[in-house]
DNA sequence: TTCCGGAAAGGACATATGTCCTAAAGCCTT
DNA sequence: AAGGCTTTAGGACATATGTCCTTTCCGGAA
């Protein structure tokens, strides 16, 4: 990721209506940063100076043990912030990050945070949003990991990209990438979820086609999530 | 739980130096709660008008499923927040919160909240603060829930109450009074809790006696525990 | 003291999930 | 079209964990 001085900020500040949160003489601060797909943008233990916004593309937050094995635990589209916790508890970088496909994010140093903190408690009201849902969402998907076995978590996931009512079909249109980083994201070894599917596509809740997954039985992938929603 | 007049807030204010976060005019509007070890003190879906200031005893925070399983989320202890995300968020409760000890809280109306927040900063930092703190330590928990078997989430259980060096023993002294519930902490079935406790005994790494469990061996508790630790 | 219910301990068996491996299919690149 | 890499599929087996049940133990109520 580098800073990208060609890149003016305004058109983002406008789209994402940042202005409640910056006020126009502290947009000078913000400087510009574009990631190409693949990039890792931030690695455990590493300290951080800035929080970044993300206004464009999409990035993966997640754990690797020293073993070797990686969990997914979140990802992110605009406007998604990176930093929030780090900024507030001071600590280092907890997670990987890395990016799934190009993009454009925000950032604004700590040290100017500080003072805009002080001065305009919008921002704060911002930050506090944030990281209020981002520890709800958390709370809920781990217990909804710990409590229920991989293919409720994957009809629950299923049900949510698949936007609303119809048997939505989601080809390359499925959020992540490929069965390998769908593992990863449900919590489990890419054979398990082979298995899962196998046996989803058994019970004529779901059909597979060369790589894509259809839904074809919604009731019965909501009588599975049993109520348990992604996010 | 229920109001009682009788008591005094002041004293709690000052022991936890609450002064930073309510200022003199507030605390008329500070409401004192008890509650009796047992109580159900909030259910999920109910609708919250008071954020809560744990000043006193122990709560645990947990999750039912519609199919009767629990898993313990968190305990909380002073000075512990109940119901900030609502407040923020504006959402129902999510958990269930039960008293494992007599306690009292310390309540404010939301509402009240709402002015205080805009005429006083500190406020709203300590808000901040108190999410941030629960996203980080429920992130740090849910990747080691979804990584490591349970044996490891125990081991860094007995690491994390054990203070610090000495093969410490607790006895009473465990956070959690018995093996039902410390299985639901670590989120696994009783009968497989003791099963890996028996395996602890075996590699010499724990000490069982009538119920009570002591460290015998914490060096090979941490190489188990591999540098994760709860909270 | 006696009786009862809950907590502890663990056997037997079933299920969920992981690891290792092989084969086939798809897709680039040359 | 041929080779090589990645992704998909799934067999065989091992391990982690859950469910159901029985026995024993212990402390409090009668």
């Amino acid at each position: 990721m580098k800073e990208n001085k060609k890149i003016n900020p305004h058109p983002y500040i406008e789209r994402y209506d940042l202005e409640r949160i910056f006020p126009e003489e502290f947009i000078p601060k913000v400087t510009v940063y574009t990631f190409t797909k693949g990039d890792v943008l931030f690695a455990p233990g590493e300290t951080l100076n800035d929080m970044y916004l993300l206004v464009e593309g999409k990035i993966k937050i997640f754990t690797l043990t020293p073993e070797g094995k990686s969990l997914i635990n979140r990802f992110k589209r605009p406007l998604g912030v990176v930093g929030d916790v780090e900024y507030v508890k001071g600590n280092s970088v907890i997670n990987s990050v890395e990016a799934v496909s190009d993009g454009v994010m925000l950032a604004a140093s700590f040290e100017d945070l500080k003072v805009l903190e002080r001065n305009h408690p919008p921002f704060i009201r911002f930050l506090l949003e944030t990281v209020a849902h981002k520890f709800y969402s958390e709370s809920q998907a781990s217990s909804l990991h710990m409590l229920y076995p991989v293919e409720v978590r994957l009809a629950s996931y299923f049900l949510s990209i698949s936007s609303d009512g119809e048997g939505t079909l989601f080809h390359q249109e499925m959020r992540t990438a490929n069965l390998t980083e769908l593992a990863e994201w449900v919590g489990t070894s890419y054979r398990h979820l082979n298995r899962v599917l196998k046996k989803m596509v058994s019970d004529e809740i779901i059909e597979r086609a060369n790589g894509s997954i259809k839904i074809k039985d919604l009731e019965k992938l909501r009588d599975l999530a049993n109520g348990n929603i992604y996010e």
